[in-house]
DNA sequence: CTTGACATACAAATCGTTTTGCGTTATCAT
DNA sequence: ATGATAACGCAAAACGATTTGTATGTCAAG
């Protein structure tokens, strides 16, 4: 590897001037401009991007701080971000910490320990005290939901998933729906228990009254569903339809639906939430709730640009990601 | 942010001890050790991570390129390799190439700029003289899939497609299929020619004449299962069964025995290929070939370990990740 | 013939570490 | 006492860029 030395030396000029050709930060006459240029293509040079950063303060890199990019949410925020920060010649690291409180802080150091130049992170354990590094350190902050960490400075990303619930329930009392069971996960996820509270919140608000054993808690999973979904269809006044907390719920209860010969949404309508690849396909089709990952990923990196260069520096800018009912097949 | 400069001072010591109470590299006495720590404890210094690398020319920095983190193929992948790697504290930078020739000679001209310590490739377009730079500058790299690149010095990892379409196909034929059908992808995917190159190798074998008419070609999608799906059940003589190149033809397959009233996996049986997570969301749930994403990762990143650490500096290295009949109820 | 303005290019300091070579001082056997 | 050996700590030179201040030369204006 060359270092602007050796072009220099081989150009005949200062290393100075070699990073005013690169820069174009001072003139350069013409002649030697293109000298410069020539030798550079010659030798290849590229010059190192650590020593630059060193120098600079800026490394051009963002750190992505995630539970697991095996959850199919994530790989969709984290392609938002890249396509919103790869016109600006950022790099991610990619962190996976599995929901575990000490890796949500490891990457964190690590991350102002490299200086990167921007943070992005869904926090499942630390809270706003374990920020206070990052934000001596003055590296720029964006959060992906809000339950956790307060910080006027911090600017925050996420969905409306109560709204999201509220607007799925309502669907399914306008299509004459009176009797409405809900799938719901434990209560130590937040999004679940906004989907809860707006399910709630649609039957109040359509007088219907709210019936605790029509609300079954189960665990997130397909086999959780399926469990639930015996339960409210074992009911003497059973439910016409049934809204889940997300989509692998909703899919089990599909299974069960198969059991016991019922069909869908005839006898009894489905709707799930998420839209992961899988509501598209089994069948019937899922109807669902889209969270919006992808743009998420991408106001975050909008966001996150324009703390990074400078361009905000305001306080605290919160934004909600649309969702979106998709009316598939099942309700 | 503290340096260790500060450290030193305010320790009433030179920088160089302050470095060796941290590495360890040259012994220090017990008095001065203490002094120096807790200093280090009460200005919460951390050594500036760039600086380190820029001296000692190790990034702790791990380049992955691959199409697109939104293949459900990837995160698996990246997953792996991550699992591999954070024992050693490597980070990943994360680097999406839409199969843009284009892209991934930027992304490998960007990571050894950065000096990273390791790529990781999966190559859709570019080929082995675009890799001069990367053996020019001495960086380590693993293939995914050895298709388009060779070379005798980079090690590869990958699976063997022909054999899983093999086996899959000798599965059915074990259970008494003798007509099998196949849908198979355009040419220009290299998994997917192997595949069908298996399925023929393995109806060979058995003594089963290879009819073309049984083996349609359609895109890799849904859609294209379920055209190519259609052909073959309205072949005079028809299939007893259909080996699928892909898990979403397989479950376009599905789709078209619904249509058409067929049981499966009585009237026809069906198996997929890659395992992605819908395949066992589907009712009947999918027997299909599982595509090991994780092991691969994981592989890669033992193989780049030794590489990077300078454990291993021998000649080329081809491992070949089992792969694995998984039996559900789809055939 | 000064003086000032402008264009060019360079020297040197800097970013924050690690590493090498040496000079102290302490330890210990002779 | 004396020399050998080991332990400890410092100064200074890297790593490879950027940035600031300044020197030099040219030319026009006064």
């Amino acid at each position: 590897m060359s270092t602007i030395t050796d072009v220099a030396k081989r150009a005949g000029v200062s290393p100075t001037t070699v990073s005013h050709v690169l820069s174009g930060k001072r003139p350069v006459a013409d002649e030697t401009r293109r000298r410069v240029e020539s030798v550079i293509e010659e030798l290849g040079f590229r010059p190192n991007a650590l020593a630059t950063s060193l120098r600079t303060q800026r490394s051009q890199t963002v750190a992505l701080i995630i539970p697991d990019i095996t959850n199919p949410y994530y790989p969709m925020v984290s392609r938002g971000l890249q396509d919103a920060l790869s016109a600006e010649k950022y790099l991610i690291f990619l962190c996976n910490t599995d929901e575990q409180r000490n890796q949500e802080l490891v990457y964190l150091a690590d991350a102002v320990q490299r200086q990167v130049d921007g943070i992005v992170l869904v926090a499942f354990q630390c809270d706003t005290t374990d920020l206070r590094p990052v934000l001596d350190a003055q590296v720029p902050i964006i959060l992906i939901g809000d339950d956790l960490i307060h910080h006027p400075q911090i600017d925050v990303v996420m969905t409306d998933d109560q709204r999201g619930a509220y607007d799925a329930t309502m669907y399914l009392i306008e299509r004459g729906h009176q009797r409405i069971g809900m799938l719901c996960g434990p209560p130590a996820f937040f999004p679940g228990i906004k989907r809860t509270r707006g399910y709630q919140e649609a039957l109040a608000n359509a007088g219907l009254t709210f019936d605790p054993t029509c609300c079954v808690q189960e665990a997130f999973t397909r086999e959780g569903g399926a469990a639930g979904m015996r339960q409210l269809m074992a009911l003497a006044e059973r439910p016409s339809a049934v809204f889940c907390a997300n989509d692998l719920m909703a899919i089990g209860a599909l299974d069960v639906t198969r059991e016991l010969g019922l069909s869908v949404p005839e006898e009894v309508a489905i709707i799930g939430y998420d839209d992961i690849d899988a509501a598209s396909l089994v069948a019937p089709a899922l109807t669902t709730v889209l969270n919006p990952a992808y743009a998420i990923g991408h106001n975050v990196g909008q966001l996150l640009i324009e703390r990074m260069t400078g361009t905000y520096a305001g306080p605290q800018r919160r934004v909600v990601v649309p969702h979106h009912l998709i009316r598939r097949a099942s309700a």
